[in-house]
DNA sequence: ATGGTTAAGGTACGGAACGTACCCTAATTG
DNA sequence: CAATTAGGGTACGTTCCGTACCTTAACCAT
């Protein structure tokens, strides 16, 4: 604790100014972030560490949780959708790529954000590109060469119900409060509920 | 802000223990729940409002959130569910009775202490009996009855395929931040999503 | 160059709450 | 009636947010 990190004050008294004190900031925000989660990110350690002090950060973001969203989307990361040829796999892969996120530190602090994001809807709104448009993307992209393959009803492209897969996990994680859901309930979701809905359906019975 | 609520101290020395005592703080948080949210639930408050100081707390729940769960408790009521004779409308009136609760004042509460609890899964238990399989019940009975009539089909009575309609209204709540979400999505939800799904189905195309 | 304006730095503080410590006193129990 | 248990009063340590105020460096325009 008696370490110096980043200290800027020793020898000249060159000050940093507008856009690169703020990047020192945001960065000092997000390895705060990193190493102690949204709980541990105090306004005063950001500081110390970035070598400034907390006026410097209130000019910028108005408050604790702007700044940690702010600092959050540097730590957002984003992989490209699978493509094993059939959809079952795609669909699982998409999960437990979520499953692992959600595990990951990464994910902790998210989840640690939009507990704290509660009713901010601007803010949450940044926690995902658009809430839903972005969070569809993947599953648009998986679902729409399923479709072309013949695998997939054209009406599964819908939002709403291409996205029901991811859905169901999330709530799995805010229900059960575990970081991570056992493979067992991925497989269940995909084939108890995403696929019997998504696959082409036959004439319904009247 | 000069009144003496239920201050107990004036006349004689009468002395509340065990039970009694315990019920006058439970009773106090949930007032203090009811008018102000779990934000606005402070220990001090609540020791004032019961006429006694927190050790007689601490001394009972090991910390604010313990005591909020337990307040909240007594604010939770359960409607039995709808029978309207038939599945969609049985459906949309659940979910209807969802999006109010979810948007009244209890709602607001326990969505801030859904928040809170974060990753402590046995205060989460608590706050559904055992999460899934309280919340499941009124759907598994509307379906249940829909499957006699020839509805459903009855692999729709796994819990996990009964429950998807409000589970994608939760993560409605959820994601969008909003207190109430319009009465489109849920014919959304439900059309285009809950009654495919668990409608009798044709013959699978092969 | 130089003087004025803007933004950083230092520091201290007010305020809210949580959770704890200590000691006194009423209720209960044997 | 003595001893033990549990409440009551109160004060405090701590943490951390957000703000206020003044000093000083960097930038900019004339």
């Amino acid at each position: 604790m008696a370490g110096d990190p980043m200290r800027r004050s020793g020898a000249g008294q060159t000050r940093r100014r507008g856009a690169a004190l703020e990047e020192a900031i945001l960065r000092a925000a997000t390895d705060e972030l990193a190493e102690s989660g949204y709980a541990g990110l105090t306004m005063d350690k950001v500081a110390a560490r970035a070598g400034t002090n907390k006026n410097a950060i209130y000019r910028r973001w108005p408050n604790r949780l702007t700044l940690g969203v702010a600092a959050y989307r540097r730590l957002a990361t984003t992989t490209p959708p699978p493509d094993t040829g059939d959809l079952r796999g795609d669909v699982l892969e998409l999960l437990r790529q979520a499953n692992r996120y959600w595990s990951s530190p990464s994910g902790a602090i998210l989840r640690e954000l939009l507990a704290a994001a509660g009713g901010a809807s601007e803010l949450l709104a940044q926690l995902q590109g658009r809430s839903g448009d972005a969070a569809a993307a993947p599953w648009l992209t998986v679902l729409g060469r399923a479709v072309a393959r013949g695998e997939a009803s054209p009406e599964a492209l819908h939002p709403r119900v291409a996205t029901v897969a991811i859905v169901l996990l999330r709530n799995e994680f805010v229900m059960r409060g575990a970081p991570t859901a056992p493979d067992d309930v991925l497989v269940e979701i995909v084939d108890e509920v995403y696929l019997p809905l998504v696959r082409r359906r036959g004439p319904v019975p009247t």
